[in-house]
DNA sequence: TACAACATTAGAGTATAGTCTATACTTGCG
DNA sequence: CGCAAGTATAGACTATACTCTAATGTTGTA
């Protein structure tokens, strides 16, 4: 089973067909087709998740993993990119407290209405 | 000009197939079937664009708009939803925050695979 | 050996929020 | 009048990230 990170095989496929993780053929066994994801796969996958729920899009995840994991990238590079990223979601941060005044703002006005 | 509001025609025509907003068709000129927005229609719009950034889907807005414009929803009501809103942004900000921790810790850990 | 339970592939469907195209009609300007 | 520019309609297309289906093949167990 395919399954056992707890994500549909669907997705796996899904991921696959997007370049995300790659799964090998057995040499050994010509009689079928199955994939035979190792460790590594397993881990890219949680890095997957983790990378998604950093707010990386998968065409994102995909093209850093091939530099990550084939050392295309130096450590400085890295670096920037994560720094980059914590900048993004300061900037969302920032955006979110911006419709958190809005809404407050807007409770006022319905208030106000009542009046 | 539809698009006044600078959205684009087809934007428009979206949000008025999505039922949020509705032009009146002029019953005196009966050479057309242009539309014509008042300006409680182009205050929908901005409406529709704060309520997007603010996190709502079209949906969402959809049936805000319906209750709020027709008065089926009492400000009590009105205040609740802004409240439940407010709450969610706030538990998006602290799943930014955790996010943040993330990046930060795989700083780290880039940082000693190269040791 | 039969059969359930798995795997593979290609491709269709879903949801969100538009964006664009084609066709046809209308309006305003010179 | 001619024609560019604007408008309406239906429907196709885009992107993201899945999710599901159908057809077919394989494996393990009774």
């Amino acid at each position: 089973m395919s399954k056992r990170t707890g994500i549909t095989v669907h997705t796996i496929r899904f991921y696959e067909k997007s370049g995300l993780i790659k799964g090998k053929r057995d040499e050994n066994i010509k009689s079928n087709k199955y994939f035979h994801y190792d460790q590594e796969t397993v881990e890219k996958l949680e890095l997957v998740r983790d990378a998604k729920s950093i707010g990386f899009t998968i065409s994102e995840i995909a093209k850093l993993m091939d530099a990550w994991y084939n050392n295309k990238m130096t450590v400085v590079k890295k670096l920037a990119i994560l720094d980059e990223k914590l900048m993004s979601i300061d900037d969302r941060i920032k955006q979110l407290k911006g419709m958190k005044k809005m809404i407050v703002q807007f409770k006022k006005d319905v208030i106000e209405d009542e009046c």
